[in-house]
DNA sequence: TGAAATGTTGGGGCG
DNA sequence: ACGCCCCAACATTTC
């Protein structure tokens, strides 16, 4: 007979510690740990490239903290679980739960296949500090605005649990028939990745550090710091949050634990207010499953969105000729990821400025994204556009010129993806087109040869924006 | 988690 | 000395 065993299936959960699910199935048996990359159920929401890299790097991470014991499948889970069922026998599977549509008809189906075998589901909360179903009004409907739906529904409700400790008792079996994680063909043909992954160290140990260091040198300056992109103020681990190589409960206790006479309190509640609005996010797409496609306010709908190939891709190679924007753009090409403040900026400019659909931002943040997450993105994009459901409004739109002057004042961040600006005096880099010729000259730059002519007028696109808008509203 | 337009105020130059 | 104008600087309103 066949190995006896209790599956651990890792998903958005790709640590050991904190692993509620993985501790209980190593408390229930033998355990054989897998990770289907299943881009058959995911159909378009299927991960990007740069999610695949960092897939490959945090499984990699992951096997070897497992003693190379992770056995990993590539296609539809259904059909890789009535496999598995036949080749094994399993005494039970353990998981994390996801909360993504697709993911959550993925697991119900397996749920209910499972059952039918009489093999137990063990599934557990790896990944929120407050299930999106317990966050709502008193008449039982879901939030609509951020701060009573954190204020009100999360620090009122009951406080994330602890962290549960690693079980260093685990014994696992392998899979022979799976796939080693090079099979999985998660990197690219042309490797572009290869200077990207220099920014960040995927898995568990490289969250774990990065929460470290932001605890010891980015918090204390969190409130005012998370706002300027050329600081070192904010944590970057939103990619490790996404593929759950850290749990957000860590984080927050980590955060709260912090003495306050070492950094105030202002700070430490400030950062878990922003883990706030990751809940949040999750809280809008559970109650709103449409939220990546459809606007949630449908008066949008009528928007008569442009449509311009040339200045989508000015957009995506940071070749608009506005500094802030196209160091934006840049950073998350070559690194994979993008300063908060500078993803509402850049958001805001091709929604309102360009005026194209909100959906050529999302797809293109799917794919060049480390942290690409289907709740936040969904969210983010409809809150900058203001379609969704606690937006923006629609008026409020960013001056890319002003945010630069605000909240990078000497340029630093800028210079880092524009070094071509370096020569520009400072006060002359946010808007290089209205900077005398003399000074251009001085600075070695020719508009149009070592750096664009702004695509549009920020002034007009704007007014023009708020006209189609009230044409709409009207 | 805006920006621009419009309104108000008060100091200083000046006849 | 006084009133008038100008215009920063700040506040409020509007989109």
């Amino acid at each position: 007979m066949s190995a006896s065993v209790y599956i651990h299936w890792f998903r958005q959960d790709l640590r050991l510690n904190d692993n509620p699910a993985f501790l209980q199935a190593s408390e229930l048996g033998c355990v054989l740990p897998i990770y289907i990359f299943d881009d058959i159920n995911a159909g378009e929401y299927a991960m990007g490239s740069a999610s695949r890299v960092w897939l490959h790097h945090s499984l990699t991470s992951l096997s070897e903290s497992l003693g190379g014991m992770l056995s990993c499948y590539r296609g539809d889970a259904s059909a890789i679980f009535e496999e598995l069922i036949s080749r094994f026998d399993v005494r039970g599977v353990c998981w994390n739960r996801c909360y993504e549509p697709w993911r959550i008809a993925r697991d119900t189906g397996i749920k209910k296949m499972l059952g039918e075998k009489d093999i137990p589901v063990y599934s557990y909360n790896g990944s929120l500090l407050w299930e999106p179903w317990d966050i709502v009004k008193s008449d039982s409907s879901p939030y609509r605005v951020f701060t009573p739906y954190y204020n009100k529904g999360c620090l009122q409700y009951e406080p994330p649990r602890m962290p549960v400790t690693k079980t260093d008792k685990a014994h696992f079996e392998k899979d022979n028939a799976s796939k080693t994680i090079d099979e999985l063909s998660l990197l690219p043909t042309i490797r572009w990745d290869k200077k990207m992954v220099l920014h960040w160290k995927m898995g568990e140990l490289g969250a774990q550090n990065r929460l470290k260091t932001f605890l010891h040198e980015g918090l204390n300056s969190y409130i005012g710091g998370r706002d300027m992109p050329g600081k070192c103020s904010v944590s970057r681990l939103s990619p490790h949050l996404h593929f759950g190589e850290i749990s957000p409960h860590q984080i927050w206790h980590a955060a709260q634990a912090v003495s306050t006479g070492t950094v105030e309190k202002l700070h430490i509640e400030g950062f878990c207010r922003e883990l706030g609005w990751r809940e949040f996010s999750y809280n809008q797409l559970y109650f709103n499953p449409e939220l990546p496609k459809k606007n949630i306010r449908p008066m949008f709908d009528d928007f008569p969105w442009e449509s311009n190939d040339a200045q989508i891709e000015a957009w995506q190679r940071g070749e608009t000729g506005i500094p802030l924007i196209d160091a934006g753009m840049r950073e998350l090409w070559q690194t994979g990821y993008m300063h908060n403040r500078v993803r509402m900026v850049v958001g805001s400019f091709l929604v309102k400025n360009l005026r194209m659909h909100w959906h050529h931002g999302e797809r293109w943040f799917w794919d060049c994204l480390f942290d690409a997450d289907l709740a936040n993105n969904s969210a983010g994009w409809q809150w900058v556009t203001g379609s969704g459901i606690d937006a923006a409004p629609y008026f409020r739109i960013f001056n890319p010129v002003l945010q630069s002057k605000k909240f990078d004042p000497n340029a630093d961040y800028i210079l880092k993806y524009l070094p071509v600006l370096t020569r520009l005096p400072v006060e002359h880099i946010h808007a290089p087109y209205e900077a005398p010729q003399d000074v251009l000259r001085n600075a070695g730059i020719v508009l149009g040869e070592d750096y664009p002519h702004p695509i549009v007028d920020l002034a007009t696109s704007r007014k023009r924006a708020l006209e189609i808008y009230s044409s709409l509203s009207s």
